[in-house]
RNA sequence: GCGCCCGUAGCUCAGUGGAUAGAGUACUUGGCUUCGAACCAAGGGGUCGUAGGUUCAAAUCCUGCCGGGCGUACCA
């Protein structure tokens, strides 16, 4: 995660979990007492055959006291030995001080919440960031998913977030779509768009997307009129036309484009954008920024483009206002990044991106701290690898031979309907949502569609199912509640379960000072296998202990639905 | 060339200073007249790219090398 942050965070997302927490103190305290150092000790949970907690401080203090580390050991064990909330403390390997917790303490850790260490804080989180005038492809769903399940830990961290989504209506890419656009219509005929079914749009301006993109590559005239075009497109954002028949073709297509984003973010179930910021509404703030910073000497004028020289911070030099006299990208992201500071006051923006895009927005960012260090400190770029799919295909939007957001929903529910299930909307966006997101945020992902969908295995399906199957025994209980007893003795199965269920906050905790949404698949995954271990050697309904299993069976749907729904996935009663 | 990221089981991936490196999948085998077997149990499968170094302890930290991806001034 360091790896990726530019710079130290203003923010720190350190967590602390209660329970844990005062466990460490106890153990601290001990240490203190015995030896009379101050030592941070940090609980880690072993394998369940050494208990619940174990921690290294016996073998990290052996040089520092000078003896042997599983004499520490034993020494700290003996003197907890007094404390009720323990039932068992041993030496064990080379010296780790494993223990065991009491019934009631372990069934009392069901009760913890994850740490609030973002209330108050307000967090700006800016992803999917689609263009206008291009085609969504998977790289966009994945992003989008990425965003999504990153804003919720955070929103479930306290922090009042606000949700952006920053698109290029206007630059290189508009020109090529408008050029094209007006050469499929004969002209600058906006009244022809009328012509172009309302399903088909997308596709319409994907096609031209491409054609303008190659004109652009091969085709030296088209090239000086893709440009024209683009400064053409620039300048009706300056003199605000809506008239003229190119701006309306312009003003109609973008609309297309926001429409089909919109249709997809609510296909996707994600929580809705609080803002969307096209770059003409922050290019005005980000010339003007750069040409008095260039005046300052942050920016050099450089044989006639605007450039930043990152090189004596070991970053490249990269251009921000092009010989056209154009903004690039960069520039429009010093007015992007001005406009957050000055509109939301955040303390912490985050913003999510493809790997592609890291070094680039150092350039950007090491800029901006040049004049305005106070937001450009507080900002930090997350990066994510790109999709590629099972089989090796490879995906280039140069030729238009990408895979969509869309084809990529539609490949699951294919994988579905051939392995003769027949998965609804739910099972399909599960499926997706959770094959892009069990793995770590940073590399490559491999998406295969049938893994995806399987309702065995580690899948999004699964977990439902496993939800929808612990639902179902708890609806032959007449009771209407199934609280679980605090203060029962468990049998070995049940504490086992119970062990597992402890560590939910953990997971989510990690997963949030992390920003690391995979831990919390990789816990629920262990979570539904814990709970099958039990399930399949204990009867719940009829069973003399039918309500305390009942109280785990509740606790335990209860905490799939929840890490379901953090990462943006329904878990159905039936399924 | 330089910079950033990555390399763990056949495949897809967890594990990022600690105990015998774990899952899923695939393969082999056993388990349903009983609460949803979409499950469970057992087995085979690893020079953690490679060579050094640091450490009581390295898949994890440092260095070199090999292999791959991305970036490297007017795209985003």
């Amino acid at each position: 995660m360091e790896k990726h942050t530019v710079y130290s965070l203003h923010t720190s997302l350190c967590y602390t979990e209660v329970m844990k927490y005062e466990l460490e103190q106890v153990v601290a305290a001990a240490i203190k007492d015995l030896y009379d150092v101050e030592v941070v000790v940090e609980l880690t949970r072993p394998e369940e055959q050494f208990g619940d907690f174990a921690t290294n401080v016996a073998l990290q203090l052996a040089k520092r006291l000078g003896k042997n580390p599983r004499e520490i050991g034993e020494a700290v064990a003996e003197k907890l030995r007094g404390n009720e909330q323990f039932t068992e403390l041993s030496v064990a390997g080379p010296g780790f001080l494993n223990m065991r917790l009491h019934d009631i303490t372990l069934l009392g850790a069901l009760e913890a919440e994850s740490a609030k260490t973002l209330k108050g804080k307000t967090v700006l989180l800016e992803y999917s960031d689609p263009n206008p005038f291009k085609p969504l492809h998977a790289g966009h769903l994945y992003t989008t998913l990425v965003g999504d399940t990153i804003a919720r830990l955070v929103e479930h961290a306290g922090a009042k977030t606000i949700r952006l989504n920053f698109g290029g209506d206007v630059g290189l890419h508009a020109g090529k779509s408008m050029w094209a656009i007006v050469r499929a219509l004969g002209g600058e005929y906006p009244e022809k768009l009328a012509d172009i079914a309302e399903a088909e749009r997308p596709a319409w301006l994907g096609a031209r997307y491409v054609e303008g993109n190659n004109a652009y590559e091969e085709d030296d005239t088209a090239k000086q009129a893709i440009v024209t075009a683009n400064k053409r497109a620039y300048a009706l954002h300056d003199t605000n036309d809506h008239e003229s028949a190119f701006a309306q073709i312009y003003w109609t297509c973008r609309q297309w484009s926001y429409d089909y984003f919109a249709t997809l973010y609510t296909q996707l179930q994600v929580v809705p954008f609080d803002r969307f910021i096209p770059e003409s509404e922050v290019t005005p703030l980000g010339l003007e920024t750069v040409r008095a910073q260039l005046e300052k000497g942050v920016f050099v004028q450089s044989d006639g483009p605007v450039v930043f020289r990152g090189e004596d911070q070991g970053l490249h030099t990269r251009v921000f206002i092009n010989s056209e006299g154009l903004p690039t990208y960069e520039t429009k992201d010093v007015g992007l990044s001005l406009t957050k500071w000055r509109d939301y006051h955040f303390d912490e923006s985050i913003i999510i991106t493809a790997n592609e895009q890291m070094q680039y927005m150092q350039v950007v960012l090491a800029a901006i701290h040049a004049f305005a260090p106070e937001p450009a400190d507080r900002t930090r770029h997350l990066t994510h690898g790109v999709v590629k799919l099972q089989g090796g295909v490879k995906m280039s939007s140069r030729k238009g031979n990408i895979v969509t957001a869309l084809e990529i929903l539609e490949a699951a529910r294919v994988a579905g309907e051939a392995s003769g299930t027949d998965p609804n909307e739910e099972t399909i966006l599960a499926a997706v949502k959770y094959a892009f997101a069990k793995n770590r945020i940073g590399g490559d992902i491999v998406y295969d569609p049938l893994e995806s969908i399987a309702l065995e295995g580690n899948s999004g399906p699964y977990l439902q199912y496993a939800h929808a199957r612990a639902r179902s025994i708890l609806a032959k209980s007449p009771a209407e509640s199934h609280a679980l007893p605090k203060d029962v003795q468990l049998e070995a199965d049940e504490r086992s379960l119970v062990r597992t269920l402890s560590q939910y906050v953990e997971a989510v905790d990690r997963a949030t000072a992390e920003l690391m949404p995979h831990h919390i698949c990789t816990y629920l995954y262990e979570l539904a296998q814990a709970f099958n271990r039990f399930y399949e050697n204990n009867r719940v309904i009829g069973d003399e202990r039918e309500q305390i299993r009942l109280g785990l069976v509740s606790q335990y749907a209860a905490t799939l639905k929840q890490g379901l729904e953090l990462l943006g996935i329904h878990a159905p009663e039936r399924m």
